[in-house]
DNA sequence: TGCTATCTTATGGGATATCATGGAATTTTA
DNA sequence: TAAAATTCCATGATATCCCATAAGATAGCA
């Protein structure tokens, strides 16, 4: 099997900014970094630039370098790749896990998405996010009204069977 | 895992045009330098001329080559190659970190693009580049108001997942 | 099925190391 | 020999490591 990131939870940010990753989610990134061994700790990479600002998204070693090797693929100093770099690359940073299971988010990073003392946890299939918690409510609820505006045609639900394998 | 250089950081520049390379470049600099040993400093290349003249480009020793070698393919005394020659090869400084971590950037460099006393390094993947503050956040708006303006097919994160892998 | 022992998880505090930066001393160079 | 560049040392801030604990979760067993 391999394993997604999935759920949802909260968890308490202290002063030094540190906060624990859920331990589902621990697993997930033990397996998709190619040097994690047992005894050691993952490394993972955060993204917090480019479409959205208000979360920070968390991939796998080997999910990001699936998207480095296709950025790579374009050619070198065209606007396209540059663009991608920058918002890929360059607004994003390397994680290790310490022993216990937590990251430290540096102040830069509680600024960019408006994180307290506390931050919720949220499972997205390939990659997770984190979110200051009354932002994720609000997210949760745009997303519900915007939801049932769509017709029939539109639900992404019943859009999902057509595509090709 | 092949470390690339990731996030963006702030640096002091001080009257001897000394600056820190973030802790972070460099061990993706120690990394790409074949000649590297520890206790020793990475050499690496600066590229200071080229395709957009707004700022300084670092690249490792290990990356460098990779472009030189793509040069070389190029049909000698033909107009192109002459002209990335100049731009990548003459245009362009070895550097080494000293014990600190910094290196020096002269007066010459500085002008290059307009540094004062603050720069901001941006890891681009394979590179990094070192900007003045202002251009840099003019850069990223003007890359974030490009980027909006983008219709669906022109966007370059849904490009990636057409190219194959 | 209940009870206890063990492990895992989430969290906190203090000690230690690394990083970014400044200034002085020394060497090089023109 | 004065200016410029390089080396050496110093320090505060930040990040990292190490240890501790309490609450759940799990396992084993009677």
């Amino acid at each position: 099997m391999i394993r997604r990131f999935r759920g949802e939870s909260l968890h308490k940010v202290d002063a030094k900014g540190r906060v624990s990753v859920p331990a589902a989610f621990r697993r997930v990134l033990e397996e998709g970094d190619p040097d994690f061994s047992r005894g050691s700790s993952p490394n993972f990479v955060i993204v917090y630039g480019g479409v959205r600002g208000d979360c920070l998204e968390g991939y796998t070693i080997s999910s990001i370098s699936k998207v480095d090797k296709l950025i790579s693929k374009l050619p070198r100093f065209s606007k396209d790749r540059e663009m991608l770099e920058r918002f890929i690359n360059t607004q994003s940073t390397y994680m290790q896990l310490d022993e216990t299971g937590r990251i430290v988010l540096s102040q830069r990073l509680k600024e960019k998405i408006g994180i307290g003392d506390e931050a919720i946890f949220a499972g997205m299939g390939e990659k997770f996010q984190i979110w200051e918690p009354k932002n994720y409510q609000n997210e949760l609820n745009a997303l519900d009204s915007s939801f049932k505006n769509l017709s029939e045609d539109e639900n992404p639900f019943l859009k999902l069977d057509q595509l090709q394998d």
